[in-house]
DNA sequence: ATAAGGCCCTGACCGC
DNA sequence: TGCGGTCAGGGCCTTA
């Protein structure tokens, strides 16, 4: 699933090819994809304008325009976007098609229909709410330690709750507290400044490392729910040490990974090395 | 204010 | 082979 370093990833690779092209049509194919404006304000609106500016904020993908509006892009879970230099007939599950003045076209699929679109003047009001990135200077220790004190929710829970820290997603959250030996049921509120210390560092560790390997390109057999803009699978998934390794040794320990479910989540963990 | 549960969606997978 | 049921899960919404 696509979460910071996926996102990243789409952006780095996508701002090379999008950069200066100009949007020449749209279509909306299922219109509950594009979350603001309307979808036909969308479609009137996107034409005409040229891809300037490349950005993402948590799993948000800013694609800024000359004009100034900007196309955000969440993926959810199995939304892709990817540039078609030759038109090729529209693909199963293609939602929204942007041609492009080169001929090429950007398009937005998604077979599960979570991820959403917007054509915007100010990002703002949409990223309102998130936390900070997790690879700036915005995210400290001391950020963290304040907005987990007194919950007792469990740790796994608040890593996947965005205004805590933005970005990060159910892969990376696993991978986190398993690099920070900590256990996913601890409450927030009883980690101390030491062990949110450590889980600060992991979270950006993990994410440095995913944005390295180019993301973790998931699928329980075919299902990709992620591969890079250009369709390579990125590489983080080999280097996961619990998450989907379940029954199989820690890494480090040899002990089975556990799977438990929080937050309605799937939860891996090492029973032996995370207290 | 916080925590927990439902909902949106559909392909993959399982058991019969 | 076909069919129905279950699962996965990010963010938003509702409920307690």
């Amino acid at each position: 699933m696509p979460e910071l370093p996926e996102v990243e990833t789409y952006v780095r690779e996508l701002a090379p090819i999008l950069h200066g092209r100009q949007v020449t049509g749209a279509q909306l194919l299922w219109p509950r994809t594009i979350a603001a404006p309307s979808a036909p304000e969308f479609a009137h609106q996107i034409v005409g304008e040229r891809f300037a500016a490349f950005g993402r904020r948590g799993k948000y993908m800013l694609l800024g325009f000359e004009s100034g509006v900007t196309l955000m892009v969440h993926l959810r879970m199995t939304g892709h976007l990817l540039v078609e230099a030759t038109p090729a007939p529209i693909a199963r599950h293609t939602h929204v098609v942007l041609d492009l003045d080169d001929g090429s076209r950007l398009l937005y699929q998604d077979s599960r229909k979570f991820g959403r679109l917007w054509l915007v003047p100010d990002a703002e009001p949409v990223l309102r709410g998130l936390g900070p990135e997790p690879l700036s200077g915005d995210f400290t220790v001391a950020g963290l330690a304040a907005k987990v004190a007194g919950r007792t929710a469990r740790v796994k829970a608040l890593l996947l709750d965005q205004s805590i820290v933005a970005g990060v997603g159910n892969i990376y959250a696993d991978e986190a507290l398993f690099r920070a030996r900590l256990h996913p049921t601890r409450a927030g509120g009883d980690l101390s400044i030491t062990e949110l210390a450590d889980l600060h560092q992991a979270i950006r560790d993990v994410l440095v490392d995913g944005i390295a390997r180019f993301g973790s390109s998931l699928g329980r057999s075919g299902l990709q729910n992620y591969v890079r803009p250009g369709g390579e699978r990125g590489g983080f998934q080999e280097e996961h040490r619990v998450f989907r390794r379940t029954g199989e040794p820690c890494l480090l320990c040899g002990t089975p990974i556990e799977r438990i479910v929080l937050a309605q989540r799937s939860t891996h963990f090492c029973p032996n090395c995370q207290k």
